[in-house]
DNA sequence: CTTGACCCTGTAGTTGCTACAGGGTGCATA
DNA sequence: TATGCACCCTGTAGCAACTACAGGGTCAAG
């Protein structure tokens, strides 16, 4: 198949799929006489697992030592659910970051009193309450 | 103040300061004999404002437009409200993002059942199942 | 024979910093 | 007096993970 229906198939732009094989995170395709790049089931099914690692917050190297982990069948489990259970201790944290963010934005809109910000404590929350703790 | 104090003030590093001023989110400090700049506590109030609007979330575009309309006292209060709202709904997409990629993670450690990746669906997990809607 | 949808390479831009390299300043101490 | 040290300066390059061209080739349909 070639790049576009590729892309297609992966919801992946046509650059990112380029990008990908440069970075060497997907292998490089065969090229038809026209130089055009020749895709293979094998790498739909690479790509497909590449951009769902990504879309769970997997950095580039993370997807690369996952994709080492699974092409061989003898990678202990415990090995790739290490890498999974870290990286829901990442997103936890991200998630309470957001959270934090969250309340102090609703307490901004709470500090709002008045018609004009001169009035009004939105834009002094911003400017001198102590950092959220 | 020195730069150096200035960034102890405000938990911000030296370089991110100069690139705040490279930038113009903060104005140019006045420079001393010696050419170091010298900060006021004007300089001190606009930085920790920007230190906090940074890291409610918003861009460097919008911390320019909440400081173009904290400004001015006479800004509507419900300008300031308006971004601050959007900011929480971006932040609650980003959430629900994350808590999609936390349930997907979740689901990877349940399928795992072997002692090896070629026994146990985590890794099919990744490549085979369709994208999570 | 031209239009249009594809494909190619290569390079530069994005966001918000961070990290040098290579140099100057100014005070305290040996 | 020398020298160390912490601090400051400018300028440029690097990071992640793409995204967006520019400038060109390919190929089937009308």
């Amino acid at each position: 198949m070639r790049i576009g229906e590729l892309a297609r198939a992966t919801g992946t732009s046509v650059e990112t799929i380029r990008y990908y094989e440069r970075e060497g995170i997907i292998p490089a395709a065969d090229r038809a006489d026209n130089n055009y790049r020749d895709y293979s089931p094998e790498h739909l099914a690479t790509l497909t697992f590449v951009r769902r690692a990504r879309g769970l917050g997997f950095s580039m190297a993370q997807v690369r030592a996952l994709l080492a982990l699974s092409a061989d069948a003898d990678t202990p489990c415990a090995d790739v659910d290490r890498m999974v259970q870290s990286q829901i201790e990442e997103v936890d944290r991200r998630i309470g970051d957001l959270e934090a963010m969250r309340a102090q934005l609703s307490g901004m809109l709470a500090a709002c009193g008045g018609r004009r910000i001169g009035d009004c404590g939105v834009v002094e929350s911003l400017a001198n309450r102590p950092p959220a703790n």
